[in-house]
RNA sequence: GCCCGAGUGGCGGAAUUGGUAGACGCGCACGACUCAAAAUCGUGUUCCUUCGGGAGUGAGAGUUCGAUUCUCUCCUCGGGCACCA
């Protein structure tokens, strides 16, 4: 037998499955028999492939490798994201230009990939610069300015003055570019939009339907950001202006003691002649304009301007408060516009004690240890009713606010009085105002009976019932009241219990109706925050529904999402298909006149103005073609654009007439399986999620969602255990490897390292070790006979753990299982023929040229890659001893040898009969003995 | 600040409907082969130990016959969001 020589072995096999191409894309292929696999989109940088990309490719690979062997149709294919930034700086440096760079680049890449052995379709290759894909580009904001979702809008974006770009959200990090660390500064530009705040509410509620991360879906629905609460007009006085804000916490209405607008809030600019300051104003906002973001985020003191001479109405006590413009408002969320409740939130908090503004509690429990004078975290409160009558307050122990039990003190003359000093006294809170809201409290009544108060306004009432029929008494006594059911989980959660409490307990109610007095549960004491939310949101809820019928307000649902700005002023990207005719209005292109045509004739210098607005090729015939004064749109697309529809380019990349065949579509898609880095979460992700429902919608698809199951890869650090950077000297390049241990070792070192999704240290020796692995492989052919008889339990086990976790994507420990098969063998004289092509099966996707040559050697004549997948036999990996385990008060005092199917009986007589439990027992009987089934006999003494 | 996630030998990591913690690999030690080294093979390898055992999965408590796994508190590290009203 010749050494193992994986270069020899690897290109011949490559060679072999390029020639007969293995892996071109079945055509037979149906919705049901049929595999997408997707390994993320690269950036053909110009250094080449990294260990993380060889990682996302293996682990797609054997899991492609794998499902053709279990017979599916498998679609795997690679592409490049090559339009974008780094070619163009790459350009401006160097003179070469990005198609030039770009294209090397991706020769590289895909040679270093092929020489990986990873079973790609290299027939559906395609790159996003390349005319025939960025005109489906140019296609799809067609669609989107068609559908009314694309609209040029004026507003202060990011930009990157060494780019000369603008930049999304996401590609700022700490407020700096997230290419090249120049702090990021806020420009006033006109810019392409995509209305993907229209999709807010579907983006986030399908979420449901996917299987992604726990969370990338949490981490996505926190970047959509739905917040419930209501729309409140403030008045202006004396003028015909109102002021709309948003609120989560309508119930703190009465609280609001002043208003903030943002700086850029537009009505500023309308109460110019009323403002009395006008000048000091117009500093504050011009100072506001040459703040960059960063410089927002890091300031900790907060600023703002009285719009002196303005004052708005509060709706729900005609009280005149003051209006004041601020930074620590968004001008981008909501209106623009707060109503500020000092007393109940801290941001508005900090700002009134800075500038002396009134701070009205109107919530009166307290939380945590903050003492402040006049600051309460939003919590349980009062709340309002129609003519301002109120109330119910909550206490730190209780939940609820108590009066003194059985009455008040003496001193106290009216419950006014003795409310107010029991807040002083509990709260801490010396500067609290009672004030008007509160004079009719006589609608609280209170009696003093031990647990039990009584607070008749309170609406709230939560019953938890653990069994129904038991109970039947009390929920006949209580059947006025408004029940609330719960789970067991959710009782646990509810309350500060553990499940064993909650077991034993009837009946909780948090709160008390309207007769009826309090009534907590025995033993249970309330979860605050629990409390806290239930009452918030029962205030909440009548709040809104006392705005509405008073009209000055109504429901209304906020989100974080922005609208997404795609225009760049660059170069290297796939132009906007727009036209300006002589009066400046808009047209699209044609969709006949597509592609608009990257020209050649560019300098790529930056200047901060699209550099298409200067190519002679690019303006050319313009006018002759759509007319007189007519000019094209200047600005390129984000690279995002390109990268939110490849995978549909993938299933039909050749046809001229569509971006996919309506067939294809429904052939292969969704995805059954992306790959991909947690870093795209909040962009790509989201963003081919947007452009998949936009299809939805026009009826080209017939689903909603592109990625069905969807998992992310970690990071590869250097042996350092640090970040891989040129700048630390650490970084690993997987061709390297390739060249000096071979493909296999390199594709099983990879997927050996750890767990897919962890980030993990790359280490020399471990290569080496799967090296020897792959040897020791090798060197068993000499044991292999024909009519050899093996002992096949092992193997039976080995390929039920590599096929489980196979499906797991739990692929080092897969590794394991085979390793530890093979050094079994290791051991043996001979192996079965029969035994040993099950594991070369085995083997096959993560070391598929080893496994190919061990094939042919077995007496094959072609691939194995459409071999069938083995099957494990359940009689084979049932054991007929068994180790029985026996502890003596948990600590293990013997092993026994115990056929599998032993009794409960007979297994707990022999632990008794063996000589070291009877030593460790010491004539002491056995309190009780314990037989777990299969793994061990626990004694108590 | 808020929200997640994770802490297991010298290292990467295994094991969860609660049932012998440390699979597999690396490293290390010893042995075989060799004049020698490398490579390879074999044996051992959580720590302490008076060799009977004892301790041990970030710390502390709790539930249990039994906890890496469940509950609570705290610590450390990593990630995300960051004036979102």
């Amino acid at each position: 037998m010749q050494e193992y020589n994986p270069k020899e072995i690897e290109s011949k096999w490559q060679k072999y499955w390029e020639e007969k191409k293995t892996y071109k894309t079945p055509e037979n292929a149906t919705h049901d028999n049929k595999m997408y696999i997707l390994p993320q989109l690269p950036y053909p940088s110009g250094s080449g492939l990294h260990v993380g990309h060889a990682e996302v490719y293996t682990a797609c690979d054997i899991y492609a490798r794998y499902q053709r062997m279990l017979g599916k149709k498998v679609l795997q294919v690679i592409g490049w994201d090559s339009f974008g930034l780094p070619a163009e700086n790459y350009a401006i440096k160097t003179n070469i230009h990005p198609q030039e760079s770009t294209e090397k680049a991706i020769d590289t890449f895909r040679e270093q990939i092929k020489s990986l052995g990873i079973s790609v379709d290299w027939e559906r290759e395609v790159g996003s610069h390349n005319p025939d894909y960025y005109k489906w580009t140019q296609w799809f904001f067609l669609l989107f300015y068609k559908r009314g979702l694309a609209y040029r809008k004026k507003q202060s974006v990011n930009w990157c003055d060494s780019c000369k770009t603008v930049l999304a959200n996401e590609q700022v990090e700490d407020g700096k570019c997230e290419r090249c660390s120049t702090v990021v500064e806020q420009r006033d530009m006109e810019q392409w939009y995509l209305k993907i705040t229209e999709y807010a509410d579907r983006l986030l509620k399908d979420l449901d339907k996917v299987d992604w991360p726990e969370e990338t879906v949490k981490r996505q629905k926190d970047w959509i950001g739905r917040s419930e609460g209501a729309m409140v007009e403030f008045k202006i006085q004396n003028s015909k202006f109102k002021i709309s804000v948003f609120t989560t916490r309508p119930d703190t209405l009465f609280g609001a003691t002043y208003m903030v607008l943002a700086p850029e809030h537009e009505l500023v600019q309308d109460f110019k002649n009323k403002i009395e300051n006008w000048e000091e104003v117009e500093e504050y906002i011009s100072q506001t304009k040459l703040k960059t973001d960063l410089d927002r985020q890091t300031e900790k003191e907060k600023t703002g301007v009285e719009l002196k001479g303005i004052k708005a109405i509060n709706p729900v006590n005609n009280e005149e408060i003051p209006v004041w413009i601020a930074d620590y408002v968004l001008s981008s969320y909501g209106t623009g516009a707060i109503m500020a409740v000092p007393a109940h939130d801290e941001r508005d908090w900090e700002f009134a004690k800075k500038y002396g503004l009134p701070i009205k509690q109107v919530v009166a429990r307290q939380i945590g240890d903050r003492k402040e004078e006049g600051y309460c975290r939003p919590g349980a409160y009062g709340i309002i009713q129609k003519d301002n009558k109120v109330f119910v307050l909550f206490d730190k122990e209780h939940g609820y606010y108590r009066l003194p039990g059985g009455g008040f003190d003496k001193e106290d003359k009216t419950p006014e009085e003795a409310l107010k000093r029991e807040l002083a006294e509990e709260t801490g809170f010396v500067n609290y105002e009672i004030g008007e809201h509160f004079t009719k409290l006589e609608a609280c009544s209170y009696t003093g009976d031990g647990e039990a108060y009584q607070h008749r306004m309170l609406h709230a009432y939560y019953v938890k019932l653990i069994d129904e029929t038991r109970n039947k008494d009390l929920l006949e006594e209580h059947k006025d009241w408004d029940y609330h059911w719960m789970t067991y989980d959710e009782a646990v959660d509810a309350f500060d219990s553990n499940p064993q409490e909650i077991g034993e307990i009837d009946l909780i109610a948090l709160a008390m109706d309207k007769q009826t007095p309090c009534f907590t549960g025995e033993g249970v004491s309330v979860n605050s925050d629990f409390l806290d939310e239930l009452i918030t949101n029962d205030a909440k809820e009548k709040m809104i529904a006392w705005l509405e019928e008073n009209k000055l307000g109504e429901r209304k649902v906020q989100y974080k999402l922005r609208d997404w700005s795609v225009s760049r002023q660059r170069f290297w990207g796939a132009p906007i298909p727009m036209l300006y005719d002589e009066k400046g209005e808009l047209h699209p292109v044609p969709e006949n006149d597509l592609p608009v045509l990257l020209p050649n004739d560019v300098d790529f210098k930056p200047t901060g103005e699209s550099p298409l607005n200067y190519s002679k090729d690019f303006n050319a015939g313009v006018e002759e073609k759509y007319g007189r004064g007519w000019k094209r749109e200047p600005d390129t697309l984000d690279t995002f654009m390109c990268s939110s529809w490849y995978y549909y380019r993938y299933l039909d990349p050749h046809n001229d007439k569509e971006f996919a065949s309506p067939e294809s579509l429904k052939t292969w898609m969704p995805v059954d399986f992306y790959l991909g880095g947690p870093e795209h979460v909040n962009g790509h992700l989201l963003y081919s999620r947007f452009f998949t429902k936009v299809l939805f919608d026009e009826g080209l698809v017939g689903f909603d969602e592109p990625f069905l199951k969807h998992r992310h890869q970690g990071l590869i650090l250097g042996e350092d255990n640090r970040k891989m950077s040129k700048r630390w000297g650490n970084v690993i390049n997987p061709t390297d490897i390739v060249n000096e241990f071979g493909a296999d070792t390199a594709r099983m070192y990879e997927m050996f390292m750890g767990p897919l999704e962890d980030d993990k240290p790359w280490d020399m020796n471990g290569v080496k070790g799967i090296r020897r692995f792959l040897e020791k492989i090798w060197k068993l052919q000499d044991k292999v006979q024909a009519d050899a008889e093996s002992d096949s339990k092992l193997l039976h086990k080995t390929i039920k753990k590599v096929t489980e976790d196979i499906e797991k994507m739990h692929f080092n420990t897969a590794i394991s299982a085979m390793m530890e098969l093979v050094n079994e063998w290791q051991k043996a004289d001979k192996i079965s023929k029969e035994d040993f092509a099950i594991f070369v099966k085995l083997l096959s996707p993560f070391a598929p040229h080893m496994a190919e040559e061990l094939w042919s050697e077995l007496g094959s004549g072609s691939t194995i890659t459409f071999e069938t997948w083995p099957e494990y036999d359940e009689s084979l990996i049932q054991d007929d001893m068994i180790t029985l385990v026996v502890q003596i008060n948990g600590k293990v005092r013997a092993n026994l040898e115990v056929s599998a199917d032993i009794s409960e009986s007979e297994a707990k007589d022999k632990a008794l009969e063996e000589d070291n439990v009877k030593k460790w027992l010491e004539g002491k009987q056995p309190k009780k003995v314990i037989y777990v089934k299969g793994k061990l006999v626990s004694i108590v003494v």
